[in-house]
DNA sequence: GCCAACGTTGGC
DNA sequence: GCCAACGTTGGC
């Protein structure tokens, strides 16, 4: 059991697309990063994750989903029609993997980033480091209690 | 919109 | 295997 970080643009995806239909699960795929990809494959199912919105008005943790479940090929990689295409990718060998998610929570307020920074005991959390731009990231028992009990 | 930091690509 | 060029990320 473990617990994770995934970063969204609200845009894109946001925790209310998980709250706008809480059984149907949520087909985590695009991620086009392979030490996030690694990541999204260490997953297990019921391992709970919170949903970080990027590049937003509002950035922050939004929530919390959990895994349903774990990593297969991304279809993504597969459809030309997608931006998540990968010519590269083949149903043999493929390069991307996806996982489902669905909601678990929506907190009761967002977490800013600047309090996040602010928190004790995250410096190892690759959210805050400077220039990380992994968006799939795991994230330590402590740092989950830290944090949650922030909220 | 800016720009620093990073990952990937591709020529050599 | 090196590294310059390029595209992307993501906070501000």
């Amino acid at each position: 059991m473990a617990n994770w970080l995934v970063k969204t643009e609200p845009d894109e995806c946001s925790i209310d697309d998980f709250a706008a239909n809480p059984d149907k699960p949520v087909v985590w795929e695009g991620v086009r990063n392979y030490q996030a990809r690694n990541f999204l494959s260490d997953m297990a199912v019921g391992d709970e994750v919170f949903i970080y919105h990027s590049s937003c008005q509002h950035i922050g943790i939004a929530g919390i989903v959990k895994v349903v479940r774990a990593a297969y090929p991304d279809p993504a990689q597969f459809d030309p029609v997608s931006p998540y295409f990968d010519g590269k990718s083949t149903a043999d060998k493929p390069r991307w993997q996806a996982v489902d998610m669905v909601l678990v929570d929506k907190l009761p307020r967002l977490l800013p980033l600047a309090e996040i920074k602010s928190l004790p005991g995250l410096h190892d959390l690759a959210l805050l480091k400077k220039g990380s731009r992994l968006s799939v990231m795991p994230v330590s028992q402590a740092e989950w209690d830290v944090i949650l009990k922030a909220v």
